[in-house]
DNA sequence: TTGAAAGCGCTACCAA
DNA sequence: TTGGTAGCGCTTTCAA
C-alpha cells in the first residue's frame, strides 16, 4: 500500500493536519516541526494524492489535451508546449486525439470533464454551438479557432498572408489556386478570406480548387485537379497537403517552381526537408501550446476577468525553394 | 456544482448505494428501480466522480504514457494506438514527454504513478536499474525494450535486418556505415547487435561511424563524417537521422543512391514523402500502442500471469527509391 | 432487493 | 501553532 497522509503524521509525531499544512502552507508552523514533516515526507518517499486531494479542493491539477490528429506533425509541436508550460505549474495533461472526428470531441470533453481542471482544445471541428455548449460546462480554451468570449490562442495570419501573396505577385504569379482543408475548420475558413482579401487588393485572382482532407493523401488526391486549373501557383491548407503536392508533381515530372510555385501553412520539421524545401507560413507550435495553458490557468484562478481573454501570435513567411517566378503563360 | 450520486439517488427516490449498483452490478437489482435509476441519470446528465471512485476502488481508470520526444513522428504513431486502445477499454491516457531527458522518465513516473493505474514507458532511456525500481513501485509495461521480466512489446528485427542487409549485399555493397542513435536507446544497441551479426554473416563490413542526437539535425550533422568513411551504403538509427543524411547530402550534391544508399528505421510517414523515397525497417507503430495498453491490461487484472508477458511483432523492409546499386571503387 | 453506515486520503474549519 | 472533526463523492460491507 502507498505511504499516507497519515503514515507521515505518525511519523513525524503530529498530527495529519499539521503534515497537510507542512506542504499547502509551511509559514504557518514552528520550523522545527515543518523540518520534522518533511524529514519524515522525504524519508517514506510521501506523494499527496492528488484524487484525494481534488476530491475536496475541487481541483485535480489535470488539463485535458483534445486535438484533432497528431499524426500531423503541427500538432505534436503544440502538445510539447501544453506539456511544457502544464508541467512548470505542476499540471498533468490528459491527451485525446479525435482522429477529426467533430463527433468525438464533445464526447471527450465530457468524458475528460471530471477529471480535469479545464480543457484546451486544439483547432476543434465541432459546430459553434457544440464549443459552446462544452465550454458552459467546464473551463474551456482554445486553440487556433474563435467562439463568441471563449478565451483563446490564435495566430494573426492576415499581415503575413498579406506578405505571402505579395511574394507571389512580385514573382509573376496572377492566377493563385487555394487548396482548402475541412470546411468545419475555422483556420481554414479564416486562411481563405484573408487569402481572398489579399488578392483582391494586389488585384489577382485567387482560385478555391477543391476541399481536402488534410493530410498528405489529400494533397497528392487532389494534385492533378490543381495542375489542370491553370494556376501558377497553389496555396496549400496545410504543409502536409503542401507538400502531397510536391510528390505528385514530382512523381507526374512537374517542375517545382519552375511550372508552379507551391506555398504551405504551419511550418512543420518537414517543409525543410524536402527539396525543394516549402515555401510556408509558420505558425509557433511551442508558443500556442504555453500560451493556451497560461490562459486556462488565468480562467481557473479567476472566471470572470479572463473570461474572453485572447492572445494572438504571430506567424511568419518562410520563404524556401518551393516559390520561384511564374511561368509565362 | 456538478451533479453527484445523491442528486440521482433524490431524483430517482433511491438510496446512493443503488444508484452505485445500478452502474456497477445492475443485475442484483428489480428492473423497475434500475430503469428509474437509469431514467434519473440520463435527465440530469449524471458521470460518477472518477476521483472518488477511485480512492475507494484503487483504480483510477487512468494510464499513463511517457515518450521520449513527440516531435518524432514515430511516437505519436504509437501514442495513437495506446489512445484508442485505452479508450475502447475506457481509460483516459496521461501523456509526457520527456524531451529525451532520461533523468526526467523516473520523476514523471513518481508524480504520474498516484493518478494511474498503471504506466506504459515507450522507449526509455533510464538505467535498468531505474526502471527495476520503478517497475517494484508501480505496474509498468515497456515498449520497444527489454529489461528483465517486465512485460514489454518489442518488434523483432532480428530477420528483417538479415534482409536489409541481404538488400545492400545484393546491390554490390561491402562497406556498410552505421549511424547510431542514443547510447542509453535499447534499440540502438539492438539495431547495432544485429547488423553485426548480420553482416558478418554475410561476410561484409560494419563501420560504426558515429553517435547522434535521434533527430534529423543528427543526420545532418553527421553527413559529411559519414561520406568520409568511404562507406557505400549507410544505415541510420531511425529515420529521421536518415532524413537529415538525406538532406545534407542533396545540398552537397552527392546523389542518393548513385553515390550512397540510405536505409533507415521505423518507417515515419515522410520516409515515403521524399525524393528519392527512403528504403526503410518499418516498425508497427499503432500496434505497438495497442499491444502495450493490452499487456498493461493483464498486468493490472492478474499481475502474477501477466507478469514477464511479452509481445513481439515483426517489422517490414521498404525497399524504396534510396537504395540502388554500389558505386564501383 | 434495498438502505445505512463506514471509510478511501485528503483538506478546511473551528477550537484550543 | 496545532489537533480534532467533518466531509468531498463514491463503493462496499452488513443488516434489514
Amino acid at each position: 500500500m502507498a505511504v499516507t497522509i497519515k503514515d507521515v503524521a505518525r511519523a513525524a509525531g503530529v498530527s495529519p493536519s499539521t503534515v497537510s499544512r507542512a506542504l499547502s502552507t509551511p509559514q504557518l508552523l514552528l520550523p522545527e516541526t515543518r523540518e520534522r514533516v518533511q524529514r519524515a515526507v522525504q524519508e517514506l518517499g510521501y506523494h499527496p494524492n492528488r484524487a484525494a486531494r481534488g476530491l475536496i479542493t475541487g481541483r485535480t491539477g489535470n488539463i485535458g489535451l483534445i486535438v484533432p490528429d497528431l499524426t500531423n506533425p503541427f500538432f505534436p509541436g503544440v502538445v510539447k508546449g501544453v506539456q511544457e508550460r502544464a508541467h512548470e505549474s505542476e499540471f498533468s495533461v490528459f491527451l485525446a486525439d479525435t482522429d477529426e472526428h467533430a463527433a468525438a470531441e464533445a464526447d471527450l470533453v465530457r468524458a475528460l470533464g471530471k477529471q480535469v481542471d479545464g480543457i484546451i482544445l486544439c483547432s476543434p471541428r465541432m459546430s459553434e454551438a457544440e464549443v459552446r455548449a462544452v465550454a458552459g460546462e467546464t473551463p474551456v480554451v482554445m486553440l487556433n479557432r474563435r467562439v463568441g468570449r471563449i478565451p483563446s490562442v490564435t495566430v494573426d495570419l492576415g499581415e503575413t498572408i498579406r506578405q505571402a501573396v505579395a511574394h507571389l505577385v512580385a514573382l509573376g504569379h496572377r492566377r493563385i489556386g487555394y487548396v482548402a482543408g475541412p470546411r468545419n475548420s475555422w483556420s481554414n475558413r479564416e486562411r481563405l478570406r484573408a487569402l481572398r482579401a489579399a488578392a483582391a487588393a494586389a488585384g489577382v485572382e485567387l482560385e478555391e480548387i477543391a476541399t481536402v482532407a488534410p493530410k498528405f493523401a489529400g494533397g497528392v488526391a487532389v494534385a492533378d485537379v490543381v495542375l489542370a486549373a491553370g494556376v501558377t501557383a497553389v496555396v496549400a491548407y496545410n504543409d502536409l497537403v503542401a507538400l502531397g503536392l510536391l510528390n505528385r508533381f514530382a512523381a507526374r515530372g512537374v517542375a517545382v517552381p519552375a511550372d508552379i510555385s507551391v506555398v504551405g501553412f504551419d511550418d512543420i520539421l518537414f517543409a525543410e526537408m524536402v527539396s525543394p524545401a516549402l515555401t510556408t507560413l509558420a505558425l509557433p507550435q511551442e508558443p500556442t501550446g504555453r500560451a493556451g495553458v497560461e490562459l486556462l490557468l488565468d480562467l481557473l484562478e479567476d472566471p470572470d476577468r479572463a473570461g474572453n481573454a485572447r492572445r494572438e501570435l504571430s506567424a511568419q513567411l518562410m520563404v524556401r525553394g518551393s516559390t520561384g517566378p511564374a511561368r509565362p503563360e
